[in-house]
DNA sequence: CTGAAAGCGCTAACAA
DNA sequence: TTGTTAGCGCTTTCAG
């Protein structure tokens, strides 16, 4: 391995010092036009490469990265949360790396990217919180879609309670009279009723709490949202209003209801929860519980603003409203 | 502003020198467990953060950061091909940052990353070349979709001429005779043609390489895509074949046609060319010129990876060829 | 098992 | 306009 080029080699190829080097590399003020555009010559003839560690260390005004941690990239929630959280985080002058963990273990994912990144931010499964506070060693971590207890620990959740209810209560003065819901749930796991569905059968009727189908196969997917609406339908004919944990279930269940000829939202009413853009171009456009957009991930923002600045005492936490976005299935 | 906690601190702390601190922070072998368990206590009571720069610095083995450049990360083309990219670059140990230049000035934009990154790969439209190279100081530069030719640029380009041509050789030999294209072009700019409407036009007939609209609104978006069907089957009523330039756009096509009845693929076929994986959920799924896939993701990764390695003399450059991935839409 | 010394490559502050 | 002197905070030899 060759040894890297430094601003030292150039220096003497120039006959210059190291500071007259960096002057000219960085474009900044205090050197002659002539000798600038030699030093860049021959940085460009050595094949010069500048050391961003060392730059970075060496100035005072050191570039914040963070890392977002998904499951998965191809699904455009996740993208469209990333596009969201980019322009918050390069509006604060943060750069972003995006990081899906698809087989690394995440313990050891986030013990990784604590050496490159100055917070953690994403969907952590991990249920102990105090292996993942080891892991991050010292760099603030920021939990969505979940609750830290730990001290230190950050979170930015979702209050599904008030948003049910606000929406089953909405949908109930357009006339609905029987809901029905479609949840996923991921492959061979044990079913264990998610904090969406509680919040749901909180604020429906009894009779109403009883339709609720579990799609088996490929979780959050359109097709578990086909098999589900054919499901719930079949099981349940009486139902009027069809809630799908995910635009991209409620999508199969649109899908669904075409093949079968049910006509949304005369028939049945159809309400996803996400907020995709993805949902304004189905025919008809479907209405929402909008986790996504501009608030929520301010809010992260916020959160990991305040975690980068802190001594890493005080831990935020923060409960995010969903507001419905109205669209044409409801 | 704080004084930073240092290893030196806690090495003071401790009684012990900083070696020893850097032992037990990394979980180096040859230090006692109680001297670790004592180190650790001491460095999250003075709430001490590793500098990244300095440790990669010293390391010898540097963590790798390439940056992705796109347009808008809200367009599911950039996403996907995102999610590609970050496979290949996770398979070969890199960190990948994305960046969307919705304001910033491309040149600045690539200069501000040059000191963030160890590459920067995109879709960059800044024509001018040796402003380009300038602008990266050292930091290999890989554009995507057009073919440098200054020195020291890299480039994956598209193969359209041949996959055009193959793609309608095959779409006749299906039965199709007069075709159609739809083009969006950037709205207020002056039009000029593109390289794919170039090698469209060099594979079909004379007549149908006529029956052309160019979409003026939101270029590249299904609603411009269900306004081209629409005018183009207004104007060119024999047309049996759509190619779209872009799949968002076939998906409005597909819209648009729903919409006035035509059947798809029973009356007009319909292709688009991206080969988002969204068009396998649209009815009929879209049959697409793909440009997505591990493919192409290795190809730009294998570029990167020379560019890394290369002393930066030599310049790679290559083509990428179109698979046709059939679905159900033509 | 622990410590001392010597950098990694660059920039800030000052002096010339 | 240029050079000098100190670091930035950490890891790597190599001794002890």
């Amino acid at each position: 391995m060759q040894r890297r080029v430094t601003i030292e080699d150039i220096a003497r190829e120039a006959g210059v010092s190291r500071q007259t080097v960096t002057r000219a590399m960085n474009g900044m003020p205090r050197i002659s036009e002539a000798t600038r555009a030699r030093i860049l010559e021959i940085s460009e003839r050595l094949g010069y490469r500048p050391s961003r560690f060392a730059s970075n260390l060496a100035r005072t005004s050191k570039t914040k990265t963070i890392a977002f941690v998904v499951d998965s990239f191809r699904n455009p929630y996740y993208s469209e949360l990333a596009a969201d959280l980019l322009d918050a985080a390069s509006a604060r002058g943060w750069q972003m790396t995006i990081v899906s963990h698809e087989d690394e273990p995440e313990l050891q994912l986030i013990s990784r990217l604590a050496n490159q990144v100055d917070a953690v931010v994403g969907y952590l499964g991990q249920t102990d919180e105090a292996a993942l506070t080891a892991a991050a060693r010292g760099v603030p971590l920021v939990l969505l879609g979940r609750t830290a207890t730990a001290e230190g620990l950050h979170s930015v959740d979702f209050d599904f309670g008030p948003a049910f209810a606000h929406l089953v209560d909405e949908l109930r003065k357009r006339g609905s009279k029987r809901f029905g819901l479609l949840e996923s749930q991921p492959l061979g796991a044990v079913y264990k009723p998610s904090t969406r569905r509680i919040a749901y059968e909180d604020a429906v009727d009894p009779v109403s709490a009883e339709a609720v189908v579990v799609c088996e196969a490929p979780p959050q997917s359109v097709d578990a949202g086909e098999l589900g609406f054919n499901e719930l339908m079949d099981r349940f004919p009486e139902t009027d209003t069809v809630i799908a944990f995910s635009d991209l279930m409620a999508m199969g269940a649109l899908r669904a209801a075409h093949r079968r000829g049910i006509d949304v939202p005369g028939q049945v009413r159809l309400v996803g929860v996400d907020g995709l853009s993805l949902g304004a171009v189905t025919s008809p456009a479907l209405t929402t519980l909008a986790i996504l957009g501009t608030a929520f991930a301010e809010q992260i923002a916020d959160v990991i603003g305040e975690a980068l600045d802190g001594a890493g005492d005080s831990a935020e936490r923060r409960r995010t409203a969903l507001p419905i976005l109205w669209r044409e299935s409801a």
